[in-house]
DNA sequence: ACCTCGGTTTGACCCGGATCAATGTGCTTC
DNA sequence: GAAGCACATTGATCCGGGTCAAACCGAGGT
């Protein structure tokens, strides 16, 4: 039952879509494992720790999560009896981790990549990051917690200016953010009235109040 | 305004969570580009398809999207200039990918890594597509369809078979689905008067009719 | 300038899932 | 076996966002 995909860039298949090896992950035999013991509800690393270590689930269950401000949770994975985890994309855990049952881990020790291999897996990561940050939104935000999110997302990435480029029509940004065209144009005329953006085209917003748009997303 | 953040690999910060370059992409020099222009609506790539191609966007914007069978939408992400998409975790695309407007990309064609990386990179590459097959979970399914996913993916973790054991509690259920314990609960008791399951404890569970928690998947 | 047409906004209403509250169930401890 | 407690289920009500429908642009085309 289980399906065992073939990675485009591997000669063989040899591990599933949880991280569980059909053969010893590939970078223990070089660096002394070592293991750690953890109870029902016991913290593995907090979101701020220092990233490094990628952990093998011996057996157990394990849950990553992310926090808001108010408490909100979203999980973003469960890991099982040979999964692994704990990959990040910069020095520091962006999520929270924690075992579920008594667990057992099987720790690895951070290892050396070529430049090459490099660049792209820190690209890979950090879609990796992008994707789960965004699954927090879906999973927890209302949709007026989206729209403030995705605006100051957008903004940044075209260099902080005021002026923002809404490349995407209003269907491509509700199927982004998992509302209705309906909505996302609700919450737009709702943050015009309220002064935070003005809408001087269709396509283009500029955002006024900085503050108040960050407040919106916790 | 653009936070150039550190990857623990990297000697030094080269691309941001979008995989914009700040210098050029390692792996053009050695490979020679190609570039193509896509009209708006066009299609870059469908799900399905062979993969391997890395897209770069010179100018213009980029959807990359999921569809339920009923029509359903979920945009993963969008790429804007200068930003790097295409990467999958095996041979064929699992999204679909087209240009929002006017659109130019610069292609670099798929590269060798060596063994250690490849594991590693392989490994990363499949929590992408999990990350991101988990957001049109939160983004457009109900919460029958969310429990029901659930199910099916714990089934399959563990073999296949019938029984399912739930190291989680209905808390954490619903902190993955991005649902409440109520909802978590009250669809699993609809499930199980369906015939669908049974709950022979609280922490575990029996697929009776495999065939009807797929079709509630879509 | 006017017409057309797709995309957008706005309004009225509805419903799925959240919230609030009460009851039930399994586990631990004595 | 009874008490205590955390977790789970069930019920009643509420509300955010979906749905349906109508009006409103704005960019082309004539």
């Amino acid at each position: 039952m289980l399906a065992y995909t073939t990675f485009q860039l591997s000669q063989e298949p040899r591990s599933d879509s949880y991280g569980r090896s059909t053969v010893p992950l590939p970078f223990g035999p070089t660096h002394p494992q070592q293991t750690s013991f953890h109870a029902p509800g016991s913290e593995i690393y907090a979101q701020g720790e220092k990233a490094g270590t990628i952990y093998q689930v011996e057996f157990g269950a394990v849950r990553v999560y992310r926090l808001l401000a108010d408490g909100r949770r979203q999980i973003s994975a469960f890991y099982l009896s040979g999964e692994v985890f704990g990959l990040e994309a910069d020095a520091n855990h962006h999520f929270f981790a924690e075992a579920i049952t008594s667990t057992n881990l099987r720790l690895f020790p951070r290892l050396k990549l070529d430049d090459v291999s490099q660049e792209l897996f820190s690209l890979t990561l950090r879609s990796l990051t992008r994707a789960q940050e965004h699954l927090l939104v879906l999973g927890r935000q209302t949709a007026a917690e989206r729209v403030a999110a995705f605006l100051l997302d957008l903004a940044e990435r075209q260099g902080g200016l005021e002026q923002v480029e809404l490349p995407m029509s209003r269907m491509d940004i509700g199927d982004y953010l998992g509302l209705t065209i309906e909505t996302v144009s609700r919450v737009f005329s709702k943050l015009k009235d309220k002064g935070i953006i003005t809408l001087p085209t269709m396509r283009s917003a500029e955002i006024k109040k900085w503050k108040a748009l960050q407040a919106m997303c916790e």
